[in-house]
DNA sequence: AATAGGATTTCCT
DNA sequence: GGAAATCCTATTC
């Protein structure tokens, strides 16, 4: 993946990120499928961290299309986004949710469980997985060990309203590939 | 300097 | 279905 893919509205990528591979290199090799995504812009989506203007936290959703930006949810999770950007306003793509398809067994003990549907089925759960911390934070998408590769995708993509936040308003914002157990909430 | 709350997960009943 | 876990950030006094 390039970086114009990224730098195009956020909306658009979320959508054509379902079904493409996210990779990470480490020792192993880890890979899954993304099925579940959500898309977050600035001022004028309440929901978004960049919505008040840039603070330390958000300052990689001003940045370059193509950064990660990962932070901490409820002190716990580790979150992860892909920057997105048109005409360089703030907004990045959060992936949700993959489908394991590659270092299985790196998962299940990085997770600390077996079950294959539980190993990824969220964004804190795919973090966990995948080990990615906010070390990853800020880092490029495209040239480092841990990165996104298009592939094609037949299924068919749900579109819907963002899971848990507030003052989400009516926009569907939130895409996953329908009926894939993989799916944090179908 | 202090405090409120979260782009969640897990465990318990 | 409900609440605890847990800590960092942003906001307020």
């Amino acid at each position: 993946m390039n970086h114009d893919f990224f730098a195009r509205d956020a909306k658009a990528v979320a959508k054509e990120l379902i079904g493409c591979e996210l990779i990470h290199k480490e020792s192993t090799k880890l890979i899954g499928r993304i099925v579940e995504t959500e898309a977050y812009y600035g001022s004028d989506d309440r929901a978004s961290h960049a919505f008040s203007g840039m603070t330390d936290r958000n300052k990689p959703m001003f940045k370059k299309p193509g950064k990660a930006y990962v932070y901490i949810s409820y002190g716990i999770h580790n979150i992860l986004n892909v920057v997105t950007g048109l005409n360089g306003n703030p907004s990045a793509v959060l992936l949700r949710a993959v489908k394991p398809l590659k270092g299985l067994e790196r998962m299940k003990e990085n997770r600390r469980i077996n079950e294959k549907k539980e190993l990824c089925s969220g964004p804190g759960k795919l973090t966990e997985a995948f080990g990615i911390t906010k070390d990853h934070n800020r880092i490029d998408l495209i040239d480092s060990n841990l990165w996104i590769e298009e592939r094609e995708f037949k299924g068919k993509i749900v579109r819907d309203k963002r899971i848990g936040v507030s003052n989400g308003g009516k926009m569907e914002l939130r895409f996953y590939e329908e009926g894939n157990s993989h799916v944090s909430r179908l």
